[in-house]
This record gives C-alpha cells, sequence and structure tokens, in this order.
DNA sequence: CGCCGAGTTGAACTGAATCAAGAAACGTGG
DNA sequence: CCACGTTTCTTGATTCAGTTCAACTCGGCG
C-alpha cells in the first residue's frame, strides 16, 4: 500500500485525510499462482493496484482460445474496465501467474474517492491519459508491425516477464500462435 | 461550439464561468477535404473536437504505408494523444476527409482548464474511460475476429461512413490491404 | 517409473499480402 | 457537356507469413 501511495504522492499532493480514506476502502492481499481474480461471466467491483507479481487479464472466444488483453505487472492496475465502466459482466478474466501481492479496491468507492476528494483527480487523469497513450501505441504497433518485430518491443517493454509467463500467454498477446512464437525465438536464436 | 456545450451539460454542471473560459480558448473552424490539420514530425498543440464532417489519423511506416489510428466523426475529439502527452513531436497526421466543421483548443489550455474549473474534472475523466473501454474492445476484437468480422462490426459501428471514406482508409483501420477489403466486399455481396 | 503439461518441430494448408493489369469513378479544363 | 488524365477500385496470379493438426521431446512430479 505504500507502494501505492507514494506513487501518488510524487505526482500529487495527498491530504492525509484523502491517505486515510484510500486505506479504508483497500485491501492489500496475497494471491497465488492460478488463482482467478476476476471471472468472466461474473459481476465485477473490484479493481487491482499490483504491488508485486504478475497477473494478466483475457477473454476467450467461441472456439476456446485466449486472448491476452493485459499482463499486470509491479504498479500497474488491472480490471476489466469494459465491464466496470459499462456496468456490464465480465467478459474478461484476470489471474494470478506467480504469487503476487495486489491491493485490492471497490471500483465504485475508488470512484468516490474523487468525488470526495477531488484534488486525486489529476493523478487519475493523469493515469488514464496513460493508459489511452499506450493503448494507441499498442494498436499501431498491431498494425504496422510484423510478428517478430512486435515481439522484440514485447521484450524491451516487459524484459523479465518470460519467467512469470507460459509461451502461449505472450503469444496470445501478440496475436499469434504459440507455435508462430516458438519458432520466432527459434529463428531469434540462430542469430 | 454548443453542441460541445451541451454534451458537457448534459453530464456535469458547468458554471457560466467555465463555459466562458472553454469559449475563449477554442476557435470555431472549417476545414475542407485534404486539409491536414496535424502533421507528422510537427509540435503539436492542438485538439479537435468534431461538430460534423469526418477526419481521421494515421501513421505512416517506414514502407510508406499508412495505418489509421481513428477516424473523427461527429461529437469525436481527435488530435496526436501520444504526442501531446509524452510532449513530443507528432507521429501521427490528422487529416479531413469530408468538409468538416470541428472546434480548435489549444491542449495546454484545454488542460488548464481543469485546473481552473474543477468541477469539469468528471466529465473529462468519463470520456477518457470511454475511450479507455473502447480500445480495449477495439484490441479484443483484433486479436480474436477475422478480417470479414471486423469489417462487419466497423459497419456497425460507423453505419454511414463510407460515404465518406476511401477504401484504403477502412482497409488501414482494420489492419488489411485495399485488395483484401476489395474481396471481402465481394463475398459479402454475393450472400 | 509413467504421467502430464509445456514446448518444439514438421508438413500441409490457408488467409491475406504482393505485384501487376484492367475497369470504373472523378475532377478539371477546354 | 465532353475528353482527358488521375485516382480509386477491382480482379487475377503468385507468394508468404502464420495457422492448424499431429507427432515428438523435455522436464517436473506423483
Amino acid at each position: 500500500m505504500e507502494a501505492l501511495i507514494n506513487k501518488i504522492k510524487s505526482s500529487i499532493q495527498l491530504s492525509p485525510e484523502a491517505e486515510a480514506y484510500l486505506f479504508s476502502i483497500s485491501t492489500k492481499k496475497k494471491v497465488t499462482k492460478g488463482d482467478i481474480l476476476i471471472r468472466e461471466g461474473q459481476t465485477v467491483d473490484k479493481i487491482f493496484f499490483v504491488i508485486e507479481g504478475c497477473l494478466r487479464s483475457y477473454c476467450t472466444d467461441k472456439k476456446g482460445k485466449e486472448h491476452t488483453l493485459q499482463f499486470g505487472v509491479k504498479n500497474w492496475w488491472i480490471s476489466d474496465y469494459i465491464a466496470i465502466h459499462n456496468n456490464e459482466r465480465a467478459t474478461l478474466t484476470v489471474e494470478c501467474l506467480k504469487d503476487s501481492t495486489v491491493i485490492e479496491f471497490n471500483a465504485k468507492k475508488l470512484n468516490g474517492t474523487l468525488t470526495l476528494f477531488p484534488e486525486y483527480e489529476p493523478f487519475q487523469r493523469n493515469l488514464l491519459e496513460r493508459h489511452v497513450v499506450s493503448l494507441h501505441k499498442r494498436i499501431l504497433n498491431q498494425l504496422q508491425l510484423t510478428a517478430p518485430e512486435r515481439y522484440d518491443l514485447f521484450l524491451q517493454q516487459y524484459p523479465d516477464i518470460e519467467q512469470d509467463t507460459r509461451n502461449y500467454h505472450i503469444a496470445s498477446y501478440l496475436g499469434i500462435t504459440q507455435e508462430s512464437l516458438s519458432r520466432i525465438r527459434l529463428e531469434k536464436s540462430k542469430n
């Protein structure tokens, strides 16, 4: 929790009251590999901040294939924003890939923080803006890069993640099959 | 401009002062087909709200191929958020696809509005959240749908846009070539 | 030891890209 | 209003990246 508070304080001033409130609506949790934090089809009211560890969110298509939307690593937020914002049931699943520590927030209360403590708005806004920017970049990369190029970029962005993830987690993030990723790796190792 | 003010008022209360300020930092502009509103490589300080018409933002890769990030239609915002948020030069180009009316904002001043009139924050937050949600959906669609499926969905989302766009605008949004799009259309017309 | 999930490799297949040529649509100037 | 050149769209033939399906390997673990 301190990690999060410090992160907030590094960009805005946070009153002791707001800090106390954030504490009051959050729970620090240890989760273990394989745990499902959000399950497709169920109602969603939780948002997780990752203190340490690795999680991912993915959807499952009609054929049962999984598609990774996001990896949640240190200092990232993860949830099903589609469901929360539209007040729908989850289309995503959030699973824990290695033993992790997260802070669990009730989504509505976290939003309420912004009403109670407007000073917190700029932090949230900056977070959302950065999120939009990273999604824009991801879409552009997906449109213009080949699979090996996307994999290289992925390794730059998540240098240590391969220790925590299965091959098909990464493949389904890049939009390819695990077999293809395996071959891309083979090619790279030749150089 | 009224369109935008009404839109804002429909979700939050806007003080006369804030309304006046928004007016003071914005310019209503008529732009014509082919106009470039933001040019790759140049500095960016403008954000556009589309009153009427159709624009698009795209990047150009090393081979000169264009990739459409976004279409800006009625009531949408369009700019190069990557450049603005990171304070970099534009990687995107924003061009006008049909004669349009837009409201031009200075990006920094628009952000300043939020400092001067915090009441405006929730509107901006909601906007960003919806943006994130739509980007999440687009990424998931790109990962799990075939090209014809993506095209169908596109037609649902932008029912009237084909009158204003070239074939390759849409193809480069879907992540395919114009030839492929042409063949997809052919298939559809058979059914 | 044998099982099981994960990763790799191979062969055949396929959707889409590429390259090239032709047809249609469009705008401009006479 | 037509003729012309330009751009866009279509169509065809070929190539290619990535998929699919199946077999095999590897490492951990009961």
